[in-house]
DNA sequence: GGCGAAAGTCAACAAGTGTTGGCATATGCT
DNA sequence: AGCATATGCCAACACTTGTTGACTTTCGCC
């Protein structure tokens, strides 16, 4: 056997770990509790990781794998990333780790804007778009509310959303943050800001109804 | 003078503990330190506030003050509705210290869900809106996921909007999930939504299924 | 003034935390 | 076999937490 004994207590305490970070947070799940999940002694836990912090850093560790949206025509761009950010949240917890612990723990946070603005934005600086921050950061504003509210603070309107549901309600806002085109304030500010609103971006229209 | 001396500790203490509570969520937040930066005995934090928990019911008490929807026009009621919420977050620094704590606290959770679905959904009942609870969830999804991203997480293309910009680029999303009939299909397919997560994604390959 | 209550201080408790070192047991190698 | 090493458990440490009770000061009022 290549596989060592260690390998699997070294995998089950990881897996206690995500799932006690993920329920409780960073500070409430505790070193012991996460060994009694694990059915082992917290000295366990340190041998092989150390400390908390790292602990956490291991079980926080995560990727997007953001499809290239280069290969998706623009009217679809949307909806196919909403549907991939969804799935992705719902088949790892380790987003929820991120989510409950980034909260109050900085490295988390840290993590979060890497992934969410540090990814997300240079794909779309790839597919050629203006402002690719701002829309990189505005996606995140509603995917990661919408994760808030479904996984963490469980509104039950949003809890009894079906994937596809959801796609179909945040698909257009996604798409709409995508390629719209930047709405009339302009970023330098010598022009007054209270300018209101252009109000329309291009109609926002019922999905699929391309 | 009917003001007592105390009034004026208690009401210090309860701002040192929005303060901390706002800055580092619950657990973190100690008595001590609160007491710390109200310049006074931890005891005296018991003596007026029983304890930890009553301390943080009284500091998270928040109401959202809606406008009553049925004054403006459909049209601009969404951006009414973003400016209103956007505006009363800058103001109250009570929503902060909700945000932060009800991800790790059961008792802040709970009123987070009374604020923004036990609040808006009537609201939008008396508007006479189809599906109030959803629509009150979706509203709910992208002004938190602002607010976590701006306030919270600090991702730096949402903190640098000024507050038109934000309700420039929310105000469409807003309003859609306010008027916007409720959409039905799946993208490509003609699938009822009571379809679990069975149906797969047109075009990029589903991975395991079958 | 004096007196009672309010306001504030101090030290301590009991419980829980991350973390450490010592000691037992199993495991693999030659 | 025997030995070295990996693996595991136990008890304890130093520290922080919320919370409590006894003690001292301050204040308002007769």
């Amino acid at each position: 056997m290549a596989e060592k004994k260690s390998d699997r207590t070294r995998a089950s305490i990881l897996a206690a770990a995500r799932e006690r970070f993920g329920a409780d947070g960073y500070e409430r799940a505790t070193i012991r509790a996460i060994a009694a999940d694990a059915s082992i002694d917290p000295a366990m836990v340190m041998r092989y990781y150390g400390s908390k912090e790292k602990l956490f850093a291991a079980a926080a560790e995560f990727d997007v794998r953001l499809p290239d949206l280069r290969d998706v025509p623009r009217e679809q761009a949307g909806e196919v990333l909403v549907r991939h950010l969804i799935e992705r949240w719902e088949e790892d917890d380790t987003l929820r780790v991120l989510l409950r612990t980034a909260v109050t723990n900085e490295a988390a946070a840290e993590r979060m804007r890497q992934v969410f603005v540090g990814q997300l934005t240079p794909a779309f600086e790839r597919a050629a778009m203006d402002e690719p921050a701002v829309r990189a950061g505005l996606i995140a504003t509603q995917a990661l509310g919408f994760a808030l509210c479904r996984y963490i603070l469980e509104f039950e309107p949003i809890v009894g959303l079906s994937t596809d549901d959801a796609v179909a309600w945040l698909g257009p806002t996604i798409a709409r943050y995508l390629t719209s085109p930047v709405p009339s304030a302009p970023p330098t500010g010598h022009l007054t800001r209270c300018e209101r609103r252009a109000t329309s971006p291009p109609a926002t229209a019922a999905p699929g109804a391309t």
